[in-house]
DNA sequence: CTGAAAGCGCTTACAG
DNA sequence: CTGAAAGCGCTTACAG
């Protein structure tokens, strides 16, 4: 818990502001009578000292670990699989976890309204003994707050790059969208699109060129109207492969950075009675059981998404343990899984 | 929150256990040097009063309302869903959720090792201020444990009946089976199969009985061996279909007690060359995003699982201060989803 | 083992 | 407004 060894007294913020105890106690509960004066002096040395009154520490539970999990939305196996990792590791632990998502309009609104210092202190003033960040975009000022704090935090795939000094947690992206595009090719295709999640979210970007390196290496050009990025959900994929297929000359695989948004080609495909994989091949990211049980089971490329959580849980532990870190930046390896979906173009030679 | 108006000092202990303060402080801090015999006293005296240590009192956190969401697996939409209402909901009333899944295989034999009045002791000391439990199975003894603390319970869809005085929430079973099996009745089908959940879980028999009483509703007879329970699991669902098609004369139509179920089917289905609907309708249960994604899209009876969250915990909070429920049992209507893995049956006259 | 006494951190009631 | 004094709930050190 590293937490300061000496708790401050009342009579120690008394002596240090230059007042008797009582007057501190006064403007610790908020009580009316006491000169303005008195009360910034009090506050000063309130806040030199890190002083909690008893109700303050009431709800820091010693002892008791409670690690809050931030999502954006907890609405794909994605997102479900992280929390079973970190589920299943507090379990072990004895860790308690609290869990919020960003994206519920009055959540948002609520948090927006808090400016991070805030927002960090009242994870202190709530007992937060450590957070997991999950694809939301925390900014540094933020991730700052809660390090002055204490607090440790551990972030997984986020939407923005995070500052150098904060832990995360991710897969071997590139590793793994150069893993997908090379068994398209090696299969025969070489007109290979790439339906992207948020351009800005560093794991996309990685499979982006992860993508293109396999490409590159086979001396395949990189054609952009090839490259839609966008969302990782299913009506990103459902739109892209639209757009993909009004080219003239449309891929005849498609690698998707999630399997939603594979899951999405799927259901634009079948609406266009494009068969998978006869007609076109497709291979997803993520390997959720989404892959495994659609029709026809996809190809994708596996992340070891609840060792991603329990990896971000045990990172967040160490900090608060005081242990060193083995690193700032935990990644976990990607494998390809081949299923159903993917085979040789039809005008293979 | 309805806490006992005055909270009981360590003094008021000793004074009932006829012992000395300080011999109280012993026991409650866990202390050696007391005799078995004091200990006891004080023991029962602490317990008569409902006595909290500071310590204790610490990790009950005034003003803040932690309510404890308990799963047996976060491994469905079904549950995914309902755990989104339970959190959009705490997120417009400044409610902490706080998860908890029983099968995980340490977690599971945790809570199997502690008694009923232990586990529910915990729960107080831990400062929840209530619990939602999710299609779990907890005894009479649990809930009773829970009740006498005063810690307000609300079940969703319990694996086994709940006690009449705790509040359950859930949906429309009966009607809900009924509707999906009229569909069927309707587009022609009379050999209609039924893949049920847990024998035991009433929301499975709720369905079953719906089913049935469409059946006899019209004068067809319900064969037993159309009638099979087991798990809400899609691998049910694929060892389910396999049976039914072993019969004589296998059904032309199935209701599916889940949406995960009726996946299962649909895959097997598809292992079998069997086409859906062409050669074989198919409805599903629950309405989850699966449903709606899946190939072809499922006929589903949607349940409002959203809802339901939100619902259980407005009754935990509405126990919590006191207020009265307008029922001990919240049931929120379901309503058949008519999309494409339903048709008349090929032979129909 | 037990508890009278001293002490700690804080709050309350009130004199100035 | 301020703080000396009294008091509260609990713990600690130690005599018996």
């Amino acid at each position: 818990m590293t937490v300061r060894p000496e708790k401050p007294t009342l009579a120690a913020v008394a002596l240090r502001a230059g007042v008797s105890a009582p007057t501190v106690s006064k403007v610790v509960n908020g009580r009316e009578d006491v000169s303005p004066d008195t009360r910034a002096r009090v506050l000063a040395a309130l806040e030199a000292l890190g002083y909690q009154s008893p109700v303050q520490r009431r709800t820091t539970a010693p002892g008791q670990t409670v690690v809050e999990v931030v999502f954006d939305a907890l609405n794909s196996a994605y997102a479900v699989e992280i929390l079973n990792g970190v589920l299943e590791y507090a379990g072990t632990t004895d860790v308690e976890v609290v869990l919020s998502v960003t994206s519920q309009v009055t959540g948002a609104a609520l948090s927006a309204a808090l400016s991070p210092e805030r927002r960090a202190q009242r994870m202190v003033d709530a007992g937060r003994s450590g957070m997991i960040v999950v694809t939301s975009a925390f900014s540094a000022a933020q991730l700052h707050a809660f390090r002055r704090r204490k607090i440790p935090v551990a972030v997984i795939d986020p939407l923005n790059p995070p500052p150098a000094d904060v832990v995360s947690v991710g897969a071997t992206n590139w590793a793994g969208g150069k893993a997908a595009t090379e068994h398209l090719l090696q299969l025969g295709h070489s007109r290979i699109g790439f339906l992207g999640g948020p351009e800005a979210a560093e794991c996309n970007q990685a499979r982006l060129h992860g993508y293109m390196a396999a490409l590159m290496a086979k001396d395949v050009t990189v054609d952009p109207s090839y490259v839609l990025s966008g969302s990782f959900r299913s009506d990103h994929g459902a739109r892209g492969l639209k757009a993909l297929l009004s080219l003239a000359e449309p891929p005849t695989a498609i690698f998707a950075a999630s399997d939603s948004i594979a899951l999405g080609v799927l259901g634009e495909a079948r609406r266009n009675g494009l068969r998978i994989p006869e007609d076109l091949s497709l291979v997803g990211f993520d390997g959720t059981y989404q892959a495994e049980e659609s029709i026809p089971p996809l190809t994708s490329v596996a992340q070891p998404l609840q060792e991603m959580g329990r990896a971000a849980l045990r990172a967040v532990l160490r900090q608060l343990h005081g242990e060193a870190l083995d690193s700032q930046r935990v990644e976990l390896a990607t494998h390809l899984v081949v299923r159903e979906s993917t085979a040789a173009p039809r005008e293979a030679h």
